[in-house]
DNA sequence: TCCAGATGGTTGCAAATGAAACTATAGCCT
DNA sequence: AGGCTATAGTTTCATTTGCAACCATCTGGA
């Protein structure tokens, strides 16, 4: 039974409801949309979210360094270290240390690699193209100019709170 | 250092840049836009995200049930059980056995619950006022009507892939 | 040359998250 | 009434995540 909805005390105009709450809409949009696809990936390749960005990236720029990967993926470096430890760990990526400063990696997909990646990327691009089926063109590149004044407008925010 | 784009060995053509995968730019901007408000929330308040969704919605919906929490906030009902119960142990919710149903508990805040929730609102709505100042209005109605759609496409993906 | 500080990357630990098992109560069907 | 099934909510456990401490290597300046 759902509860019926009330003003609060001082006349309700100061009361936030979630689902108009803008925030709020974007995690739970996100939350469906990472759910679905950490369920493809997981269950046809044992792969995590993180697992398929690094593979993307390498896949686009081979002999990235770990902290390419952080760059490119905005990923946390712990969360890439593990990813490309486990993907090493199964064969689809290689790690050679770089000559000329041994503290880095440079990595890339193996054949084994490069092959699971190319199995990927249908199912990728099927779900981006799910996402998008019922919008107009122009509808998506609204979409698109959107996304960057929004995300522009968070990092500014992040910056802000952050000291 | 970052390495140069690179085309796979098969040309190219059905490489993925992260930086334009819809579902990574979403992700992306949800985690910074959380990220951002959590810190504020954490700060100040001592309150996780969950936690506020939970008082949010019982300022709008008081005596709701914790069921009426999951659906109404679409968080787990472990999430909710975990809020409630540190919201219920700092004062902030409180909590009775449902007569007619003693399964269910009605919960409302407190009147420190409310104190603390009005002041967290005017937060709240400058972080979707940051969020949205660069757009014009017909944008934000643009936002309001993909934002609808994106969330429907995402609920079909997600239900097809389930089974 | 040698040291101090910076950078790349991994490991350890503690908190957040989620699935599944469990307890308690209710409602239905005979 | 008795028992079966469903629902509300909590607890337990395994996995994930993120920060901070850590080790290794490099670089620039005395």
């Amino acid at each position: 039974m759902i509860v019926k909805a009330q003003h609060s005390a001082d006349g309700g105009q100061d009361a936030i409801d979630l689902e108009h709450f803008l925030p709020y809409r974007l995690s739970r949009l996100t939350n469906t949309v990472s759910n679905a696809i950490a369920a493809l990936y997981r269950d046809r390749f044992g792969l995590s979210i993180p697992d398929w960005r690094v593979l993307a990236v390498l896949a686009r720029f081979p002999g990235s360094s770990a902290q390419d990967l952080v760059s490119r993926t905005r990923m946390d470096k712990v969360a890439v270290s593990r990813s490309v430890a486990r993907l090493v760990e199964r064969g689809m990526v290689n790690r050679a240390t770089d000559e000329k400063d041994r503290r880095l990696s440079r990595l890339a997909l193996s054949a084994e690699g490069r092959s699971v990646y190319a199995r990927i990327v249908p199912m990728a691009r099927d779900c981006e193209a799910a996402l998008l089926a019922n919008l107009e063109p122009q509808q998506r590149e609204a979409l698109d100019r959107l996304l960057i004044l929004l995300q522009a407008a968070a990092d500014e925010l992040d910056g802000t709170n952050e000291k």
